[in-house]
RNA sequence: CGGGCCGGAGUAUGCUGGUAGUACACCUGCUUUGGGAGCAGGCAGACCGAGUUCGAUUCUCGGCGGCCCGACCA
């Protein structure tokens, strides 16, 4: 893409109304606008790296069997009823699950959605009834709203977000127990490929509302909100939640091995059970001709909370640092004066070989502004071309998380030295 | 939802009870080009409402909005 038709700008300040690094960061630079507190648009780049995050964590749900859907945003109140998630106007919220409503023209109430548990579960209804039907894993990308009391840290905590949850729908506990195992190592990959791997933990967590215990995904991060504590020769991690006497004496661990970290959520995944199953009676008939309901299970990641922990991550004082499986393009290709003809070249051969680059062509900005730009903007790979590197038939390159300049020919640019 | 701070060109800010200044951005022209160029000219701004006052961007109150702390939070 040609930087000179990218309609967003780079800003040289931050805003003065954000004080979170993910968010003055990505406001610089140009990846999302905030439309209100909590509510962020995605400009052209910030989707891009916002799909990119999806198509790995689409990549290893599939792997393990999830299959794609997508539910509604708006939400029948009769399906939450029947799960005594409903709350009327008024009413203390017994769930912590804080709705945001509307009406039909006729005045009758719609839900907006905030989780699809239940939404899921009646719609399979329609779809298992024996044992021949389980298990299954379902999941989407689907726009979550939630009435935060204070939105907070730029995009980490978002009043509207999409979120990925997958559900899945087990014969036995034993079976649940079985793909609750192999989602959770999913996710550790999922973490990994998004460039967190090093300082994401499995942490053993409480299970709020749904179950005794549950396992969060947290970042390493003093930008969370999160404390944990860490075992780190055992990969051990403990929220600070649940890190009592009790806990620690059941895994037979002592207190004082642990260290305490700020992290970010960054993924949580839970057992379910029975609870909405029995309240919208989804059964399955056993071999043995019995009814019994479907344990199930929940597994959600925040894919704009992805995204902002991997900047407050992996940022450095000139900017954004993507890794290179979500970053917008490959590679910053930057022309100077006197390179723009062979860059021109360039781009265009890049293109063919179906290297994804932003091409800055915009004539009359000051070679100091364009690698400043570059720098906020985080591509894994600048390549410069200017009079100085074409006299020697070179192009220049600098990875962004390095300071060493590498000369390239310019006939013979290998495909990927990205 | 409680508390603190804040609200002015596109962005960031200084001063101010007498209708607004600066920098960057933007437009025009000339020069300039390897780490956010220079000169000249130009465009562009006070969240809403009420009150005090001869006069309010400034002071007071209310509302709305933002950030932060806390509470809350699958």
């Amino acid at each position: 893409m040609r930087q000179s038709t990218l309609f967003t700008k780079t800003r040289r300040e931050d805003p003065a109304y954000e004080e979170s690094v993910n968010a003055r960061l990505l406001i610089r630079a140009g990846f999302v606008h905030k439309e209100m507190a909590g509510v962020y648009t995605l400009l052209p780049l910030g989707l891009r790296v916002f799909n990119k995050i999806i198509g790995i964590i689409r990549e290893e749900m599939n792997a393990i069997g999830g299959q794609e859907m997508l539910m509604t945003t708006l939400q029948d109140p009769e399906l939450w009823k029947k799960s005594n998630r409903w709350v009327e106007e008024g009413e203390k919220n017994p769930n912590g699950l804080p709705w945001f409503k509307t009406k039909l023209v006729n005045g009758n109430e719609l839900g907006i959605a905030n989780t699809h548990e239940e939404t899921l579960t009646n719609i399979l209804c329609q779809h298992v009834s024996s044992y021949r039907d389980l298990p299954l894993y379902a999941y989407q990308f689907q726009n979550k709203f939630r009435n935060e009391l204070r939105a907070k840290s730029g995009i980490m905590r978002a009043r509207e977000f999409v979120m990925k949850d997958l559900y899945s729908f087990s014969k036995t506990e034993e079976q649940f127990r079985e793909f609750y195992e192999e989602c959770a190592k999913a996710y550790l990959r999922v973490f990994d490929r998004l460039g967190l791997g090093n300082r994401t933990y499995r942490t053993f967590a409480s299970g709020g509302a749904f179950s005794k215990f549950s396992d969060e995904f947290q970042t390493l991060s003093e930008a969370g909100e999160d404390t944990i504590y860490i075992l780190k020769e055992k990969n051990l991690a403990i929220n600070k939640e649940v890190f009592t006497d009790e806990v620690l004496s059941d895994m037979k661990v002592r207190r004082e091995d642990f260290e305490e970290h700020k992290s970010i959520e960054v993924g949580n995944i839970f057992p379910l059970g029975t609870k909405y199953s029995q309240a919208l009676g989804l059964l399955y008939r056993t071999e043995d001709g019995e009814d019994k309901p479907v344990i199930m299970g929940s597994y959600g990641i925040g894919v704009g909370r992805a995204m902002g922990t991997i900047v407050e991550a992996l940022h450095d004082e000139k900017g954004i640092v993507w890794p290179s499986s979500v970053a917008p393009f490959a590679v910053h290709l930057v022309a100077l004066q006197g390179g723009e003809e062979e860059a021109e070249k360039l781009y265009k051969r890049l293109k063919e070989q179906g290297t994804e680059v932003l091409y800055d062509d915009r004539i009359d900005v000051a070679p100091g502004a364009k690698f400043a730009d570059s720098d906020l903007l985080g591509i894994p790979a600048r390549v410069v071309v200017s009079t100085k590197t074409v006299a020697d038939k070179q192009a220049e390159v600098k990875k962004r998380t390095s300071e060493t300049l590498e000369r390239v020919s310019l006939e013979n640019m290998p495909k990927f030295f990205f």
